[in-house]
Formats: structure tokens, sequence, C-alpha cells
RNA sequence: GGCGGCAUAGCCAAGUGGUAAGGCCACGGUCUGCAAAACCGUGUUCACUGGUUCGAUUCCAGUUGCCGCCUCCA
């Protein structure tokens, strides 16, 4: 069985074949860091993140570039979200994007998402955007206007292939207003003048100006993974524009197949409503990260499909928390029961059993990533697993079945959480008080003994009595 | 006005032309000094109305409701 993905670009699942053989090179839309990251980008980094992981994982060395966005975008009211930041925190538009890299990557850490191989910054590719502008004009698909270029969709007979949209059919000026400058309304900037009072500006060769809007994605794909990657990736709402513009603007230039493989992950909701300032319920990840930890909301994430729309809301991820904790459960009972086994062979039904399993999660995920499933099969194979646990398993049976059990949850999906540093510094002592506990219970001294059990729960340590002796965890 | 998406049991959520994975919650049971964890058991139901079919939740048409996008919010 091979890997299907959804491709946007044809509407349906097509078998995964990379342009060369054994490379993948994969480009995700990054943040535009004017402010703190929202849980839309714990969406969109968490799905790409599988991508990236199970690629991986299947052999293919991968090449992530997911651009930094430090120039600014046009919010609706016309301003300049960089800029409106900068004035908003009294500092430097360098300074802001500084900070909110920074917030971006430390949210992105506890989320277990893996960085980029490349996070190139719009503002240090200004002369390869310009190039491309200028390639894009001596082509003929652009135009000079009052010291802006914009792009001649004219001149592009296959603008709207990835959104299906047809320019005639829209309205212009539904949202912003109307460019006069524009010989359509559809033409989208390339380069823009800049008026005296904007603070990031460069010079080009049509004057003092800054990047369009789509330009930085295109320069920047284009110098880190060639003129065709395998893969592109974003949320539906920049299907149209930004990626119907980056398509055309790289494709004009460059005259070959800019994207082979489209992936555009659906929307975040909050409390069954759109996610947005003015409803007051715009949630970033470190206010989330105060209820939640990373690895609860990743795993709430993943039991939806990236292509399905979530909602974010506490009493659905308090109830996936509770699924999750049973994962983790089974991966510390098989690391407790590797510390007490002997015999190094395998029994044959656990060896066909964890193939099964393998089997089974490779083929929901080679099913266009399909993460809710994969986790159904993690379910299933934490089950049987606990079955066995209740037996003697020989220490060459639990070896097995923990490679198995981890690659599926940690390799794969990234949701076991890591050891804190304040984990690894208590461990010890807990493992003690459990130990001495151990000695009460033999007594039959149930006082001191439940009364320990109490304190450590209030402390935030369960602790779980079995045949075998006694465990521990966190409470969650 | 145009383009696109979604509607599955109390809740969350996969999926299929032949009768619903998984998780949460709930209720029984096993185990346990008591618990917890774990394991076992309990779910007739896929928005509505037509149509195609031997058979549809799955395909087609219509209806209703919700959501995204239309010059740049992941």
């Amino acid at each position: 069985m091979s890997l299907f993905i959804y491709n946007s670009l044809t509407r349906s699942k097509e078998k995964f074949v990379p342009l060369t053989k054994g490379l993948v090179n994969m480009y995700v839309c990054g943040p535009t860091v004017y402010d703190f990251p929202h849980i839309g980008h714990a969406k969109s980094y968490i799905s790409f993140d599988i991508v990236v992981r199970y690629l991986r994982y299947l052999g293919y060395h991968v090449r992530y570039v997911q651009n930094i966005t430090d120039v600014g975008h046009l919010l609706d009211d016309g301003q300049d979200r960089m800029l409106k930041g900068a004035q908003r925190e009294q500092r430097h538009p360098m300074e802001l994007a500084e900070v909110y890299t920074r917030a971006y990557f430390e949210a992105m850490d506890a989320l277990n998402v893996l960085r980029p191989d490349i996070s190139p910054r719009a503002t240090g590719h200004i002369p390869e955007q310009i190039e491309l502008v200028h390639t894009l004009l001596e082509k003929g698909y652009a135009y000079v206007v009052n010291d802006s270029v914009y792009f001649d969709i004219s001149q592009w007979p296959y603008y709207g292939k990835l959104s299906g949209r047809r320019v005639d059919d829209q309205q212009a000026g539904a949202r912003l207003e109307i460019n006069e400058e524009k010989r359509h309304p559809a033409d989208f900037a390339l380069w823009k003048k800049a008026e005296p009072q904007h603070i990031m500006q460069w010079n080009s060769p049509w004057g003092r100006g800054y990047p369009g809007w789509h330009v930085e994605c295109s320069a920047m794909a284009m110098k880190y993974l060639g003129e065709s990657l395998d893969i592109h990736g974003g949320g539906m709402e920049n299907q149209f524009p930004h990626h119907e513009c980056e398509i055309a603007q790289s494709e004009a230039a460059t005259g070959t197949q800019f994207v082979k493989y489209w992936m555009h992950h659906n929307m975040v909701m909050v409390d069954s409503q759109k996610m947005s300032k003015s409803l007051g319920n715009f949630t970033s990840i470190q206010q989330a990260l105060k209820r939640f930890s990373g690895a609860h909301i990743r795993f709430f994430i993943l039991q939806t499909h990236y292509r399905s729309p979530v909602d974010f809301n506490d009493d659905s991820i308090a109830a996936s928390s509770q699924g999750l904790q049973r994962l983790i459960t089974t991966n510390k009972e098989l690391l407790r029961a590797l510390e007490n086994a002997r015999d190094e062979t395998t029994a044959p039904e656990i060896s066909d059993m964890c193939a099964d399993y393998k089997a089974r999660v490779e083929n929901e995920m080679n099913d266009d990533f399909n993460t809710p499933a994969a986790i159904g099969q993690l379910f299933n194979f934490s089950r049987d697993i606990n079955s066995y646990l209740s037996r003697d398993l020989s220490k060459g049976s639990v070896k097995m079945l923990l490679d198995h059990f981890t690659a599926h949850a940690d390799v794969i999906l990234g949701i076991l959480p890591k050891d804190t540093a304040k984990a690894v510094s208590a461990e010890p002592f807990i493992d003690l008080l459990v130990r001495v506990r151990s000695d009460l219970r033999e007594q039959k001294n149930w006082r001191m003994s439940d009364m320990l059990r109490g304190q450590l729960s209030e402390l935030g340590v369960v602790v779980n009595d079995s045949k075998g002796g006694s465990s521990w965890s966190y409470k969650t």
C-alpha cells in the first residue's frame, strides 16, 4: 500500500510520487510574526508536522521550508500588520518580529512540532523577490504603474486553476476598496510603492517600496527548493487568493509546474464559533497551554482529520485527554515490564500482533494522513498490550511491543509527552515513597499506606496497585 | 451574486453499495484490604424528502441548517 495524498489542485486523492526518488521538497506558509500564535496556528503546523514525520518514517529525505513573514501584510482596515504591531508596542518592526518569532517557536516546541529545516525571513530575501518581479516584467506578465508593479492576470490564462474560480464571477471590492491603479481588479501587487511614513521600505528598480503580498513565498520556496516543489501546504483560507497568486507568478516566471501536491487544512472554531478578536474568543497557544499540556492539545487536534474543521472547547479537550492518558499508561507499563522481564526470546504471537498493527497504522496514515483512524488503531493496540501485560511476557516480547508502540505513538504521531525537567528531578523521590508504601502494605498498615496514597494524590501523583507491585503516574 | 466545505449514536470522531473503527461519559461484571488502573459486557443508528439498486448511512436530485473564501487572518 502506498501513500495517497489529497491534492487540492485536482480535488482527488493521488498516489504520492516525489519528483526525485527518495527526496521530498516541502514548503508551508509560515506565520506573520506581529502577535502571539493562536490555536489556528497549532492546527496548521501540527498537521504538516505529521506529514513531515510520516514521510521521514517512510524513509524519505525531507527538506522542509517554512517562512517567517516579517514584512507587512494588510489588515481589513487597510493597515499594515507589522506596522500596527510596532506602533502598539512602541517597538522597531524588527524587534517585534524577533519577539513573536521566538514566541512562535516556543509554542511549537511545546506542541512537539519539529522545527523546519529552513525558516527564511521575508526581509532577508528582498533581492530574491525583486529579481522575481523583474523576471515577470521582462516576460510581459507584469506592468508598472506609479512606481508599483502588478501581475497582469490577462496574460495568465490559468489563473483560478487551484481555487476553481472565474475572475469575472468575483465581486470586486467585496472587502477592500478597489484599487484604481490596476488594469483589472484581480491583478495583484508584486511590488508596492512606499509612502514616506511607511517604516519598512527598500530600494528597487521602481523606487522606494516594499514587496507585494505573495512574492515572498514564491521567491523563498524556489530559492531553497527549486522551481518545482513536491508539496506546498497551507490553510484553506489561503487557497484563494494567496496560493492562486503564488502559482501564477511562479509558473509565469519559470514556465514549469510550481507545485505537484497542494495540501490545505481546515479551520479551527472556538466553542462552535469562528475564532476572531471581535468575538472575544481569540485563543493564543500560550493561553491554551495554561489549561492543557502541549501533548493534550496536540492529541486533541490529531483526533480530527486535518481536512475537517475542529471545534476547540475545554470539555472536548478534557475528554480526549482522558483517552490520551490510557496510551501514556500503556507506554509506562511497558517500560516497567521491560525492567522486570527476563528471557530475550520473542513470542511468535507477539511478533504477529506487532506486524498486524504496524500494517493497520500505516494503512490509515497512507490514506491521506488519517490520524484519527490511526489513533483508533493505537487504542486497539493499547488494549491488546494491556491484556498481555497482565500475564508473564519475555523481555524480547516486551521490547518488541515497546518498539512498535513508540514507533506509532511517538515517532509518527508525537503524542507521548516528553519528560520534563521537573519530572526527572522528582521521580526518584516518588519512587522511594512508593517503595516505602509497598512495605507498609506488606505489613498491612493500611492507615499509613492510604495516607501516603492520599497525600501523593494531592501532590498530583496517582498510585496504582497491582499483583506485580505498585506503579505511579502524574495526574493529567 | 460566485467558489468551496460540513451535517454519523448523550458528547467527540473515523468510515463503507451489504447493514456503523476508536475515544469520553454512563451502567453492570472480573481483579483489589479498599481504591485506582486494567480487562470483559451493554450502542439499531448515520439532518430531512424523493430517486437509482436485490440492498444506501454510503451513489444521484432536491430541501434545511452551519461554516470558510471572493486581494490576502492558519
